[in-house]
DNA sequence: GAATGTGAAAATCTTCACAGCT
DNA sequence: AGCTGTGAAGATTTTCACATTC
């Protein structure tokens, strides 16, 4: 067992374990085979055993995982031990629905603000986040100990609004605006980009000569 | 030049590539070197090389890539130069959302019609969206002209409604529910998990130790 | 007996580096 | 001169298969 850095798709991996494993709590199992989280994920038996190996050994051959155990260190792992207070930027059709998302919550993020510059918007409520005007971003940032945020403006303003929660002091930003984004080494971004997926779709629709599985 | 099957992770390059076209052709240049690709999307240039050539060689030595042509060639083969009818199954907060992004029609999908179990829901219009009874689905789908279906209901219930969707004839789904879905074989299914995001970006917080570039 | 952990092989993906074209 | 297209090398990811452990 030797922590590894993960890659994208390992971390991906890792959070699809974490989901049936939580899933295998509720049913009341104690044990868990790598046969069981691979016919979850749709991934391998393998793939699962050398995923979990490179960070821990607590599979006992014969009986499997210990699902609260497993759980658990997967649960520190991805960080998900922690909650997270985060900040929104732009309260329009998709933050809006982010502010209801509930998913948000079950992820540890607690939304402790929204920020938009529409004054119509400003001042209001959603779901319990006040809406603040955008101005006032960096002088309320601090006091917000809020060291993430949520991108959700158009393309054309985002880069700016970037520059702003950078000045402010954010450490990670999660984008939905689909476009490049650039930002100072150490801060963390991470592009959520339904363009992509929508493409990827179209491609699947064009070209359905995969198969599925072997 | 030889087509190949494209990897998961090559549709998105592909996606991102098209977008910097289309921003190159809005901003009127005819010629586009692999290096600026490359650093558009940041990948590198041999990569970007790479991908084209897999499906066509239209570059030219010491002056790039003739824009239009390229992108009128990605625009094919990603499937984009069709309008897909769409419908979508669940008018909650991220329902509606979906009904209000304008992404959806810029990546030609048309949504023809909403369905809703919510009686208050069912009759009203969302973006000129009529919303239906689910009950009607399977009566009404074929002159509905849509293959494709976007599930935007709750984990819960989205294995019922994909079955639903099944039965009456869909062709590929594209689902936002965070949850693992079973179709049967030649159903194309796309998960869009916003779940494995905030974990992946979860991780990162955690682990701020990689480096962005070399 | 049954499933894990893991070297080693296989497959896949990315980069290098340079011949060849314009 | 400058950039593409591409074999070959390198890196990474996935699978195989089996010795090991309970």
């Amino acid at each position: 067992m030797k922590t590894r850095k993960l890659s994208s798709a390992g971390i991906r991996r890792l959070s699809q374990y974490y989901r049936y494993l939580s899933a295998s709590e509720s049913a009341g199992r104690e044990f868990v085979f790598s046969d069981d989280l691979a016919k979850a994920t749709e991934h391998t038996a393998a793939q699962v055993r050398r995923d979990l190996t490179t960070h821990v050994n607590i599979g006992v051959p014969g009986k499997g995982y210990d699902v609260h155990k497993l759980k658990s260190i997967l649960k520190n792992l991805l960080g998900k031990d922690k909650i997270w207070n985060v900040i929104l930027v732009g309260v329009g059709n998709l933050g809006s629905a982010l502010l209801g998302y509930k998913g948000l919550q079950e992820h540890q993020f607690n939304v402790v603000a929204a920020f938009d510059n529409d004054l119509r918007k400003i001042g209001r409520q959603i779901d319990n986040v006040p809406i603040k005007d955008i101005l006032e971003l960096k002088s309320s940032l601090r006091q917000l100990e809020a060291r993430l945020a949520i991108v959700a403006v158009p393309a054309s303003s985002a880069q700016e609004v970037v520059n702003l929660l950078v000045e402010a002091g954010i450490e990670a930003i999660l984008n939905f605006a689909p476009t490049k984004l650039v930002v100072p080494k150490g801060i963390q971004l991470q592009n959520v980009d339904l363009s992509i997926e929508l493409d990827r779709l179209c491609y699947l629709l064009e070209n359905p000569l995969h198969c599925r599985h072997k």
